[in-house]
DNA sequence: GTTTTTGTTCAGCTACCGTTCAGCTTGATG
DNA sequence: CATCAAGCTGAACGGTAGCTGAACAAAAAC
């Protein structure tokens, strides 16, 4: 999951980087509204975390005229915890608002909740004919038995998981499992396919994800595809 | 378990901190309501004990206060034992309440009994597969055999089992083991998690106690992950 | 004050995992 | 069929998170 931050206080914006990069997202750690403007509207994002008090452009000046054009959802935050910062948070167009302090876990807790309404799920358990994935522990079980997966292993399969029958190109793949200015001819993206495929099921490894040559990966448990 | 003591009487204060150290708590003392506050707000407690009456801000208003934000289990002291006080306390949103003067053994088992109602659990006895802790008595027992261990390896065995399937960062464990301005660059959490592995069950170290390599640990009787 | 236990630090090691690469297979196109 | 590009695959490398045994320090027990 690819996440933008755009904090102006340099130490929490770092603590805040390396503990979102610990739970497994891809941030782009910005410190004022303008370079976080450029960035929600040049890339891709999964969900954005904007500080309220920014210097240039306000965080809810920013939420609007990134609202302006894009959907993805955004989680304010924010030092003052008064009631009309979160009617004006709200209002201007963020999804969700967490007031400072805070601990990580529950930040975590709303991302990922943020995230499963914008896709249109509720459940944090995703099942697939014999292949279960909970997106809360990060934990992925065929027939009930758990598969190991290592990290961007799981960042992989989660994504792929998150847009069944889509095809995902591997150029998509690499924008959302890694911060920008990552090298772009590499294969890792198909070593990890192979990995997966390898672990999920080793017999027919075209299973769960099949290759549309030129355009990309799609997901789709074959009990689907009927 | 980390607690938060808000205590202005000087002498009342470092006895009891030191007697709750004792009891395994790492033990955070504070002497006013502001202090009390910004510490409740900054740092993930398991449980506060607070005076009702505290200069700068009183304790049923530090309750409330915490409570807008927090929900922390909170036991309020207080020397006068009107009812009404008891009342108030209540509402204010504590959850437990203690007349002074008390014996620390009934301050202990009444914070026991908070944290274990907190985290949802109603016997002080947890059993996995054949390892038992009794969390009243702080005894660990493998095969009805007790295990010896030491004060920190039995803290960390009890946070990691409140918690099972979980996976456990060694930042989150060393915040709940340590109180304040500790060492954070240390693998102490490392060679802990050795020593119980060690005495829990040496020919498979992995039984109980897994790695997530780059998040943390994950408590799990291996009997579970079927 | 001495001994013993417990907590902390350190240095070297191990194993794992992300990444790269070279060679191979597959499928499209003429 | 030959050619080429896209994708597959097994192996290998290097950095680093975590492991480990021992030494050291601090506290507790005697």
């Amino acid at each position: 999951m690819r996440l933008l931050l755009v904090e102006d206080e340099k130490v929490l914006n770092q603590q805040l980087t390396k503990q979102l990069r610990n739970k497994g997202y891809a941030v782009d750690p910005c410190y004022d509204g303008e370079m976080g403007l450029f960035n929600a509207l040049e890339i891709d994002y999964d969900v954005a975390v904007i500080d309220v008090g920014l210097p240039k452009i306000d965080g809810f000046e920013l939420v609007k005229r990134i609202r302006a054009q894009k959907t993805l959802p955004i989680l304010l935050l924010t030092a003052r915890d008064h009631w009309q910062d979160k009617v004006e948070g709200l209002n201007s167009g963020a999804d969700d608002y967490l007031a400072k302090p805070f601990q990580i876990e529950e930040l975590n807790a709303r991302l990922n909740a943020l995230i499963r309404r914008n896709k249109g799920q509720t459940n944090p358990q995703l099942a697939f004919g014999d292949l279960c994935i909970n997106t809360n522990l990060s934990e992925v079980r065929l027939n009930d038995a758990i598969v190991n997966l290592t990290a961007f292993e799981y960042k992989t399969l989660e994504y792929l998981i998150r847009h069944p029958q889509k095809i995902i190109s591997k150029t998509e793949l690499t924008e959302h499992l890694y911060a920008q200015d990552f090298d772009r001819d590499s294969n890792v993206i198909e070593v990890f396919i192979k990995r997966l495929r390898q672990k999920l099921s080793p017999e027919q490894q075209d299973k769960y994800i099949q290759t549309v040559r030129g355009q990309g990966y799609r997901f789709q448990s074959d009990a689907d595809n009927a």
